[in-house]
DNA sequence: TCTGGGGTCCTAGGACCC
DNA sequence: TCTGGGGTCCTAGGACCC
């Protein structure tokens, strides 16, 4: 069996556990930018605020509710993710770590007499531990214990915040519950051919052949899909990733950029950022590509973002923030168009390999140590203090452009200078 | 005026090989 | 008049996830 434990209203959750006086209060927090609700408490979807929306659209709700509204404060929600892991390992043999918010637990060789009370358990010492209410669901494939876990969540059928699908009659009656569109894997484009063909729950889902399966729904995904739905396991535990495959940084600017000068800059300190995350995970990246995002508006006031890249594969994989800059930097300069309107700007590292396997070119000299040695040095410093004590210079000192995030909460866990102060 | 960021996996189709 | 079959590798793009 496995289970999928996952917090409650995670990041809106965060921002409670160092404001109890807004327990049972409407809370959302806004993506980067201030620009969409990506985190509602019970009490604000209540209100009708829906998931992903606009946060401008939904200010009047918002003002006249007395909503609490939080920009987001990565620093915080890692921090309390990272406590919620450590919490889930050392309850269970084997956690895979999915998202911010959610890992799944492998429960092969727990007493399946005793699942529920053990899920209870876990739920109630995580919460104790972290302050952070999670809901479990469990089920013998990845899928149903989504569906599960999300039932669990909506306390349909009295659960507690902890369902489990053992049998095949639960597991018919959480599927009858559960329209397509909830079902994990099942996206827009999925759940509309899908309500075509009348299959309108995910129990009308599992009693599709696998053979209709590989036609109508995507070959291997579709099978895999109807198969986890049936019970039959397709979806293992992954390996924890440790090393990425591809490492991006892109952002919307907090206004509009207009200028050469500060559209190099932003990439710049893209750069610098995906950089730093690639020598976290001590690798060197062999491809770098940018894009950059305009909004002419040219037609009648139609929003009509245009997105333009570049693509080159270095000579030698680096590293280094400088090489990766100077490359990024020319990349950028190549897409600019004078008189366009930017509104996004990224750098994807790709073609990522371990750092120690670099195979240098016969005619090139390897990187001095030195630069190593900065690179570390930079790194320490940066994670130490302040996240952007050491700079490049490429990077800027004005950031106009910069996002905006006007109502982010302290980093009460990770700066001194933040800490919860108590009267 | 205003709609996020960072990933993974899969497929189709083209180039190329013997 | 007539022109195979089976593979691999790469890339772009779509779909999906949280």
């Amino acid at each position: 069996m496995k289970a999928i434990v996952d917090c409650n209203s995670f990041y809106a959750a965060c921002e409670r556990l160092f404001k109890p006086s807004l327990h049972g209060k409407p809370v959302v927090v806004l993506s980067n930018n201030d620009g969409c609700i990506v985190s509602r408490t019970d009490e604000a979807k209540a209100l009708g605020i829906r998931m992903a929306g606009p946060y401008y659209q939904n200010k009047k709700e918002i003002e006249d509710n007395k909503v609490a509204v939080f920009s987001s404060n990565y620093h915080l929600y890692g921090d309390l993710s990272r406590r919620v892991m450590d919490t889930l390992r050392i309850l269970a043999p084997d956690v895979e770590v999915y998202s911010v918010d959610e890992s799944f637990l492998d429960l092969t060789g727990i007493d399946p007499s005793t699942l529920y009370e053990y899920s209870l358990f876990v739920k109630h010492t995580t919460e104790l531990w972290t302050g952070i209410p999670v809901s479990v669901g469990v089920a013998p494939t990845k899928v149903l214990s989504k569906v599960a876990n999300r039932l669990a969540k909506k306390d349909k059928i009295g659960t507690k915040g902890v369902m489990i699908l053992q049998t095949p009659e639960q597991q018919m009656e959480a599927l009858q519950l559960t329209p397509v569109e909830d079902i994990w894997g099942v996206g827009m484009a999925g759940s509309q051919k899908l309500r075509m063909f009348n299959i309108n729950t995910a129990w009308d889902l599992r009693n599709m052949s696998e053979e209709w399966a590989s036609k109508n729904l995507g070959g291997v995904v579709g099978v895999r899909l109807v198969k986890e739905l049936k019970g039959i396991p397709c979806i293992g535990m992954k390996e924890q990733l440790t090393r990425k495959k591809m490492i991006a940084t892109t952002r919307m600017f907090g206004k509009p950029v207009f200028e050469l000068r500060e559209l190099k800059e932003a990439v710049a300190t893209y750069t610098a950022r995906a950089a730093e995350k690639l020598r976290r995970q001590q690798g060197a990246a062999r491809s770098i590509s940018v894009f950059v995002v305009s909004n002419n508006r040219q037609y009648n006031h139609h929003y009509e973002p245009t997105s333009r890249s570049s693509f080159l594969t270095l000579p030698t994989p680096t590293y280094l923030t400088n090489v990766l800059t100077t490359h990024a930097t020319a990349l950028a300069e190549a897409l600019y168009r004078e008189g366009s309107k930017y509104i996004k700007a990224g750098v994807i590292l790709s073609d990522i390999i371990p750092c120690d396997t670099i195979q240098y070119n016969l005619f090139e000299e390897p990187e001095p140590a030195a630069m190593q040695k900065l690179m570390h040095i930079v790194d320490n410093v940066n994670f130490g203090m302040r996240s952007d004590m050491l700079k490049f210079a490429s990077v800027g000192t004005k950031k106009d452009w910069k996002m905006r995030q006007e109502m982010r909460s302290n980093r009460f866990t990770t700066r001194w200078d933040e800490l919860c102060v108590v009267k």
